[in-house]
Formats: structure tokens, sequence, C-alpha cells
DNA sequence: GTGAATTGCGCAATTA
DNA sequence: CTAATTGCGCAATTCA
């Protein structure tokens, strides 16, 4: 299901011995104004496992009957795999973009949460800093009640941080 | 350079018509207990463009004679092709997955800045509670020098954070 | 069992 | 020139 696209295949079987198989399908690309008619020729029948016409089917594997060349229904087949093959690489090929591009991305925020850890720590380092000077303070005025000369002001000290 | 492996080779160049090759190398994964004996087959022989020894090397692009198949050298060209390409490949799909890692490792390292700035923010604004407490605390207290009771101890507060 | 999707591999053109 | 990439097809296998 889903397969929207119906390149154009040009499947000349040649029945000169060999079957010139050229997908033409989208202008592909690296096939210049060159001469290149002459592609992968499979051809070749490996012994066929089957003698005399013996057949023990159940449970069974046969060596599956080596695919005429030359038959209609095999470059059908093979075509439609070669389409799937195709689709597939590209999927891989879109999803590996993807990832990597979400690394970028992840990337990127992590640097945005860091600075903001950074920003926060400082915060939080500037304020403790006040209570530290304010506890002094405290300890320093408590005891005697009566304050003569403190010639410390705290700093004025005014975050106002945002956010 | 760099090819330790010896490859095997069974180049059986049968006159019949066919030239069986078996790229035996390396215990190639994939092949279970089948009888693949069949690869692709290649074989022709497209029209040598070289008629009488003609010869025109410098600046002009020739068509590229068509490589001899059976050529020797052909055949250990394209082995060591064949290797680029493996080697190659195996690279880019060792890189696809280290990033598909990266972006798993990333992806802690945003929750993990992420809680962090979680708590940093909680802490900042328990700070920032206490700094308003005690400024009521001053509003209250300072216009009459008289101090008879505080009643508010602001807290130990010892975050001892972590990490 | 069938057809699509994957996967490993080889070839050839192109690029570095 | 050699090595690395890249697009493509074939065949075996795995998924649905």
């Amino acid at each position: 299901m889903s397969r929207p696209s119906q390149p154009k295949l040009t499947t000349s079987s040649d029945r000169s011995g060999v079957s010139v198989i050229q997908s033409q399908g989208h202008a592909s690309s690296s096939l210049p104004p060159s001469v290149i008619g002459l592609q992968q020729v499979p051809q070749l029948v490996p012994a066929h496992p089957s003698a005399g016409g013996g057949k023990a089917l159940p449970p069974s594997k046969m060596k599956k009957p080596p695919a005429d060349k030359d038959s209609d229904e095999y470059r059908q087949r093979r075509e439609r795999n070669n389409l799937a093959v195709k689709k597939s690489r590209m999927r891989s090929k879109q999803k590996a973009m993807d990832t990597q591009q979400r690394v970028n991305e992840l990337k990127e925020e992590n640097e945005r949460l860091e600075a903001k850890i950074k920003l926060l720590s400082k915060e939080l380092s500037v304020l403790k800093d006040l209570f530290l000077e304010h506890a002094h303070n405290l300890a320093d005025n408590v005891p005697p009640p009566q304050a003569g000369a403190e010639g410390s002001s705290p700093a004025p000290n005014n975050p106002t941080n945002g956010q």
C-alpha cells in the first residue's frame, strides 16, 4: 500500500541473450550522455537439484527454481522490488538526516539550558551572600542593643532580577 | 595499500558463456546453509572504440575502454573497490548508530539540566520569599527602635545542594 | 502464502 | 592512480 509513484520503467527484454534493463524513472542522475548501454548481464542456471522429478513437499525445503530470467513475471517482481529498495533507501537516508538534525536541536537546547542554569546559580549565590551578610550584621548588632558605630553599610544590592 | 585480507576468489571463467564468480572472502555473514552458487554474472564486450590503435592522450577525454571483464587487472580493481565499498558502508552505518546514540545522550542530559533548573528555581523562590518576609519585619520593627518581640527566626536554611 | 520492506553484496560512475 | 562515495540492481530474508 501507499505507492503513489509510478515511475516509467524501460524493460527492454532483449531476446538476443541479454536483457538491457535501465530504470529510466525520474530523470536518473549519474547517467550523462554516455554510451552506457551495458549493465549487469546476469545469466546462468545453476544445476537444478531436481533430477527425475522427485517430490517431497510437506515439511521439506525445496531448492527454489532459479527463476527464469526471461519470465515476464520475474521482471515484474524485480521491478517491484527495485522500487521497494529505492523507497526503503530513501527513507533510511531521510531518517539519518532527521536524526542528525535532532542532534543539532538538542545541542542548542542544551546550551540554552546551561545558560539558564548559570544565570540561576549566579542569582542564588548573590542572594545567599546577602543573607550571610545580614546574619553577620545581626550577630554584631544584637548582642549590644546599643549601636553607636556600624561603619559598614552592607551595600545596597538591588538584584532586580527579572523572569 | 592496507589490504591485509586476501579473500579467495573463485573466478571460474567458464567459456560456456558464463563466469561464476563467488567472493568467498572473510566468512561473509548472511550466508546460511544455502546454495548461493549463483550471483550476478556479467559478460559482454561492447564494441571497442579502438580500431587501428589511435591515440590522443594529453588533454582529451577518451571514452574509456570498457574494461575487459576477463582481465586480471580488472578483477583486482573490482575487488579493491568491493572492499572499499564494504568499508565505506560499515562506517556509514556506524556513524548513523553513533548519531542515534548521541541523540539519546543529549536527551538524557537535557532532562538532567531541566531538573537542575527546576531545583535552582525552587531554591531561588524560597530565598526570595525569605527576603520579603524580612523586609516586612524590618518595616514593622524599624519605625519603633524598640524591639520587644520578633517571633520569626528566618529558618536555618541550609540547602547543602550537591552537584 | 503473498507482497512489501530490509539487508548484504557487487558493479560502475563520480568524487576526493 | 587509488581510495571513498554514491546510485542502482539482484537475491535472500524478514515483516505484515
